[in-house]
DNA sequence: TTTATTTACGAAACCGTTTTCGGCATTGTT
DNA sequence: AACAATGCCGAAAACGGTTTCGTAAATAAA
């Protein structure tokens, strides 16, 4: 077990002291050019490395941020944590990852423990279950920034880094009733969540606009559970049943992978029966049988500018971040899955 | 700007010694069960939480892990990451996520920055890159445990999870034949990297038992440059042209993914013209145009292997993980990205 | 009653940096 | 020659906990 070096046994090696060593590493003028390089020579021949806590406990400052997220199967995290962590790295920071697994117990107890001083801000994706903001505003009363991106919390003073929901909910509305879709339906997993909420939203009023709404059937269908199989069997029954939709939008990917399957097994035709668009980020879209459209987040863009936001509050002391609002639009990709069939064509020209 | 509140703070409230707070905290025999009440309730009153940072400092640990991966894009690594998460989370340990891009430069001053004492050990899977494992050997010579994921850099002393690519090469190169391939080939991203070449030469070692194997024409293909649309054209051209395989196992989910579009517009049918296997851990395989075979690696499982084996290492100190190597198995989903068509039956049966 | 033991707590050193402040040369200014 | 300015460096006090060791009081053992 050999010592650990620190700035002392390098201060010791070089007969100079420890204050010396730390203005030398970080290029003060105080310093002499010659001693800057002897320092920095022993600190390599010696292998040493900083202490970043007692660093950070000394400058009060973790060089660090807090990611949390609900999960990170869904490829939109992955995406996102890419484009946060381009930034983060261009700046020096080091990236803390939390899972609250849609729990709000753990998002909170997560939250709580960034009060600590561990981190110099957080970027946080809220869970299903958060219906209260308690515990991210004791973040902003101890001064730590705190951006919300892509599921926020609303009625909440943040920065918030968003796509455009309801517009993309309308459009995806519009775009199956001008295909021929004359009971299309909604696929949702939370009625609380903004994210939802505005996607669900936006489709209901493109409805409404084509008098294809009715409030004896809601066209909002909930799968709140997070069993696959239940919610395959949920699926499979609502999709063979009478009354069933000629039109599904999926809030989240897995929906719409479900949905595809229970359509596989039933032998049920997308496009024809049933039309399919996904807000989704899967790169695979275009490979699905039938290839799928979707509505897909710029997801990197979103943690690259939720972490841009976030840095300037950390870097700005005394600016306030939480007027910022940044909405970075989804894009459509039209596909097979959504496209006007022979039959719907006729219907529509009868 | 309210005063940050410390355990001195809440001493002087209490008065009582900083000494007793602190061994208050961690439930001390040595303070009675009145005076521990009375602390955590003034600390909850008082929005208490202990700097993490000067704990670590004195306590020369930081309950945190590091995950170093190449890029996150892939669905493996999200997978792995929960695997990981899972574990860290039980163990009250942080996790800090960093990206080396596939760049071997960068995997160095990250495994150098963990060498700090910022982190407790590491989870690494390699660059391709990568051809010395001599940064991470001074981790070792500061006894911080690292284990190897996935991607492992043989000839090193360390703990692995891996999973049995070799076998799953040559079951792959074998599946092909017996569905009547004459000519398949390996589509891999590395030459150097042990799970690519384990992977080709299980691959090849199935060719050359089946006496279809041809020094000649190598069956190992490589794609070693980054840019999509590169790999499109090249896959393309490969194909087109003459000569070209009846049979293609992709060592990773995106070569295959460009294979199918590739296939798609230039409307070769699969599995007819062409039958594809893939490395993948991708969800929507079995809803692909045509559903695609995959090899799929247990990724949670070696995330969370691998993290166990870390803990293992981390809590006691004198027990050695290089000795650890752990293979877990991937299982073969047979879809019909190669199935047996009658062309090529007519043609055994010839 | 005396002595040993246990219980409950405090004083102070320590972890490895950063930062303030002060001081001694050396150089520049009148 | 006297003084100010500058360049370069060190001593010591933080930062906020943990841990060792000591000790007074309360209890048990003799």
């Amino acid at each position: 077990m050999k010592k650990k070096i620190n700035i002392k046994t390098l201060a010791a090696e070089l007969n100079l002291s420890v204050a010396t060593i730390s203005k030398a590493f970080k290029d003060s003028h105080e310093i002499s050019k010659a001693t800057k390089e002897r320092v920095l020579a022993m600190a390599s021949t010696l292998n040493y490395t900083p202490n970043p806590y007692a660093s950070s406990l000394r400058k009060r400052k973790s060089n660090t941020i807090a990611v949390i997220l609900p999960e990170v199967a869904d490829n939109f995290f992955s995406l996102a944590i890419n484009g946060i962590q381009a930034v983060a790295e261009k700046k020096g920071y080091h990236v803390l990852i939390y899972l609250s697994h849609e729990k709000f117990d753990i998002e909170k107890t997560i939250v709580d423990d960034c009060n600590s001083g561990r981190v110099d801000g957080v970027l946080i994706s809220i869970t299903k279950e958060t219906k209260t903001a308690e515990h991210i505003q004791k973040l902003q009363d101890e001064n730590i920034p705190v951006v919300f991106f892509d599921r926020e919390f609303e009625g909440f003073k943040t920065a918030r880094v968003v796509t455009n929901d309801y517009e993309c909910g309308y459009l995806a509305a519009k775009h199956l009733i001008e295909k021929g879709c004359k009971k299309p339906a909604f696929f949702s997993i939370s009625s609380s969540l903004p994210i939802c909420i505005k996607r669900a939203d936006g489709f209901k009023a493109g409805l409404i606009e084509s008098g294809l709404y009715s409030h004896k059937k809601d066209p909002i269908v909930y799968f709140t559970d997070f069993n696959q199989e239940e919610t395959f069997n949920q699926i499979k029954k609502l999709v063979t049943g009478k009354d069933r939709p000629d039109g599904v939008v999926a809030s989240v990917e897995k929906l719409a992978v479900i949905l595809y399957l229970v359509c596989h097994e039933k032998n049920i035709k997308i496009p024809e029966e049933i039309k399919v668009i996904a807000f989704s980020t899967v790169d695979t879209a275009p490979i699905f049988n039938p290839s799928l459209s979707t509505i897909t987040q710029s997801a990197f863009e979103i943690g690259k500018a939720a972490s841009e936001i976030l840095f300037k509050g950390i870097e700005k002391k005394n600016y306030d971040i939480t007027n910022e609002y940044v909405v970075i639009p989804s894009t459509f990709f039209e596909r097979k899955s959504s496209q006007q069939t022979s039959a719907s064509k006729e219907k529509k020209i009868k």
